[in-house]
DNA sequence: AAGTTAGGTGACCATTTGGTCACCTGTCAA
DNA sequence: TTGACAGGTGACCAAATGGTCACCTAACTT
């Protein structure tokens, strides 16, 4: 497995999604902490931090017997520039940028 | 099933993503010509488009008998921002640069 | 009108994936 | 040192997914 098919998959679930949003909003929670969020037993969370961890999509760091979580933004950035390049890049915020000025009427 | 799941199912297949990289190369190819890329059936490849024009990822258009299809990049852009702020954005630029220029030498 | 070309449909099968459970290891606190 | 707490492992099962095939419709060509 490629390390970009890892990521992908990893973002194809969306309790890994979702762990990602938790994560963007508060970095450094444990296992526990994050089970408590989600409506799956501590072993189906475990399983999708893992897959996320191998993905590189979370970074982790050891604290006694704590075992904290840091979302890495990087393997995202790297998606956006896959397909977007740096001409589109522009039309295309403008245009989600007006989309949401629209929207917000 | 939500949009965005579609998004992330439809990025989650290896061939699928070599199809957006094909559209992305260039625009507007018909389902035959990007079948002759793949090692796969025609019946395959209509399959993954479908999801991925399902997704919004990729729009078509009809001329006649033939269906053209194209990248749309919008909601590439959207996992973007779900994940990375502006403030974090300049950062992770700024590292994959840098990376960049650090592989190139 | 007849043949060819572009594409669509529904069934089918092998493999992968999401989630749970019984059970285990390591760490902190009284 | 004895619990309690944080987390890990491997087996297991139901459901979803990737790919193919037989067969179909619609449009261009001569």
């Amino acid at each position: 497995m490629t390390d970009d098919d890892r990521v992908f998959k990893a973002l194809a679930d969306p309790s890994r999604r979702f762990l990602l949003d938790l994560l963007f909003a508060r970095d450094g929670r444990t296992l526990t902490e994050l089970e408590s969020e989600l409506e799956m037993t501590r072993f189906g969370v475990a399983k999708h931090l893992r897959v996320l961890e191998e993905a590189g999509l979370v970074v982790v760091r050891r604290s006694g017997r704590e075992k904290l979580h840091f979302l890495n933004p990087i393997p995202i950035r790297q998606i956006h520039d896959r397909w977007i390049d740096k001409f589109t890049e522009q039309h295309v915020t403008a245009l989600i940028d007006l989309k949401q000025s629209l929207e917000e009427q």
